[in-house]
DNA sequence: TATTAAATACGAAACTTTTCGTACAAAGAT
DNA sequence: ATCTTTGTACGAAAAGTTTCGTATTTAATA
């Protein structure tokens, strides 16, 4: 039986991971370690445990061909962070994204290329409608 | 000495109290638990616990001259919302605000209303540099 | 091949958050 | 005045997350 993983949400430490496999792809649990050392200290075998935890959830899946095993997200970029998203709307915004959204321009620095490409998806949304 | 309690973070059971006391005003622990118990069962003391942690935690203030306690949040909505906001950016978007709202406006269905609000937010923005 | 280095497995401690039981106090009803 | 209802205080259990120590296995190297 194929489990349904889609309520499982990604722990504070485990999105960490997750952003690195992203980011470099698939990955052995030094290589994570290292980086995740180049912002706080974090134990090798702390980071082996989130990892076999989330290998455990489902979160990554892992190639034990080699000794040093090789773990790679199992959703994608994309899809993850919109699961992110949708949560954080629903929790923080009673699900609408307008505040969201209102909230996230208002407050940060964007640039006008960012801006630019805000409006194109804007544009994108009114023509489907 | 008054104490700098910016780096406090709502927890999520904490975060549902603090929207019914932003949306109802000073509230009961009787009300606020009755809200709730609309969503989701809790135990009246689970809610009172809840409650005077956040007070502890300065996220709340009371008023204890009724027998009935009168709690209400202590930052403004919006100040949260964006401590809220600013804290997901960092952790979950690499401090790309563009990257979160490119998720929030993709994946959720948005009124012509809510667009036209943004594309105001985003003209006023550009005014600005 | 024996020794050392590097990896995994795993249990459990430490911490945080959530939940609830129990004791007690205050107010209202009979 | 007593009884019942409703509230707060508070400790601790339950649940979830993070951290790490230790045992064991695997691979490299002397």
């Amino acid at each position: 039986m194929i489990q349904n993983q889609s309520q499982l949400m990604p722990t504070d430490a485990e999105l960490e991971v997750l952003q690195l496999l992203w980011e470099y792809g698939e990955s052995s649990v030094r290589f994570i370690n290292d980086m995740l050392n180049k912002k706080r200290e974090v134990g090798y075998t702390t980071t082996l445990k989130i990892m076999q935890i989330m290998n455990d959830k489902g979160l990554v899946a892992r190639n034990t061909d080699q000794k040093s095993h090789l773990y790679r997200a199992v959703l994608q970029e994309n899809k993850a962070k919109t699961k992110l998203v949708n949560e954080f709307i629903s929790n923080a915004f009673n699900g609408s994204a307008k505040d969201l959204v209102m909230h996230a321009l208002g407050n940060h620095q964007s640039t006008q290329n960012e801006l630019d490409e805000i409006k194109a998806l804007i544009q994108s949304l009114e023509k489907k409608s």
